[in-house]
DNA sequence: TATTAATCTACTAAATCTATAGGGTTTATA
DNA sequence: TATAAACCCTATAGATTTAGTAGATTAATA
C-alpha cells in the first residue's frame, strides 16, 4: 500500500506542476487546496527538496517551485524518493537491492521470480510516465 | 514492500505443491525447510486454511495439504488472503474499495489514475500466474 | 527598523502494523 | 495410554506511519 506521505507527495508536485509560472508557491496554500495536514506536509515538500525535486525560498512571498520542468521529472524518482522501492522484495531490487536471510537461492526461489515480473511491468509504467502526465490529468 | 508473511506463505504453498501426494505435511518440516519461523507459520497456514486454500488434519501424522491442484490456485486468490489488495491504493481497489477522504473527484486525481494503471498490470500478471507455475521454477 | 510571513529544525506522541514467542487445549494415531 | 500434531489465545518488542508542538531562522515590506 502506498504511504500517505507519497500519496500527498505526488498530490502537491502535481499542484505545482499545475502553476503557471514557476513563483514559490506557500505549503499553506498547498495545503488547503489539497486537504493535507499542514505540517506533515511541510516535512514531504523538505524530503523533496533535498533530493533535488524542489527549490525554495524563505521569508516572506516565499515558498516551494519545482526545479525542472514537469516532463523531466519521471516518476521513477517521485516514487523512490518518497517511497522507497519500487520492487515489492528487497532481492528483486535495482536501487536498493539486498539478499534475502531465508533464501538460498535466489534463481530457484518462486517469489524472486514473480516479483521480478511485477516490478519489470510497475518500472516501465513509472518509466514512461512523468509529473506532466499527471497534471494533465 | 511485501510482508514476510505473505513471502513465507507463498513459500509454503510452494512447498506444498511440489509434493508429490497430497497426504498431510507438518508445519515443522515445512518450517525447517524453508528457513521460516514455526509460530509464525503456524498462523500464515491457519489463515490460509480458513480462507479454502489448504486442508488439515489433526494429530500424529497430522499436517496441512492443499484442497486444489496446484494450477487450480490462481496467484490473485493468495495475494489477497496473504497480504490484502493488489492496489496500491484503495480507491482503486476491486476487492477492497474505499473512497480516499481528501479526494473530492476520483477522475480527476492524479494518483488514482496512475494506480490504475499499475493495479491493471499486476492484476493481469496475477491472473495469468498459478501456484504451479511456482512450482516449476 | 519593526513587523510579518514564510521556511527550517527538533522533539514528541499516538496509533497501527509486524513478526514473533509462550502456553494450554483438542484430536488422531500407534 | 502415550505421543504428536493442529488449534487457539494472549502478549509483546520493535518499527513505521502520521501527525502535533514549539521555537529558530530568514527575508520582504511598511
Amino acid at each position: 500500500m502506498l504511504s500517505k506521505k507519497t500519496k500527498y507527495g505526488i498530490k502537491a508536485l502535481t499542484f505545482l506542476g499545475r502553476q503557471e509560472n514557476r513563483t514559490p508557491v506557500a505549503i499553506a496554500t498547498i495545503s488547503k487546496s489539497e486537504n493535507i495536514s499542514l505540517k506533515f506536509l511541510e516535512s514531504i515538500l523538505l524530503t523533496l527538496r533535498k533530493n533535488g525535486i524542489l527549490g525554495s525560498k524563505k521569508g516572506k512571498g516565499g515558498g516551494y517551485y519545482l526545479l525542472k520542468s514537469p516532463s523531466e521529472i519521471p516518476m521513477t524518482a517521485i516514487m523512490r524518493i518518497l517511497e522507497g522501492p519500487i520492487s515489492m522484495v528487497p532481492c528483486v531490487s535495482l536501487n536498493f537491492y539486498e539478499k534475502c536471510a531465508d533464501c538460498p537461492d535466489e534463481s530457484a526461489c518462486a517469489v524472486h521470480n514473480l516479483m521480478m515480473q511485477v516490478r519489470d511491468n510497475t518500472l516501465d509504467i513509472f518509466r514512461n510516465t512523468s509529473l506532466a502526465d499527471l497534471c494533465n490529468c
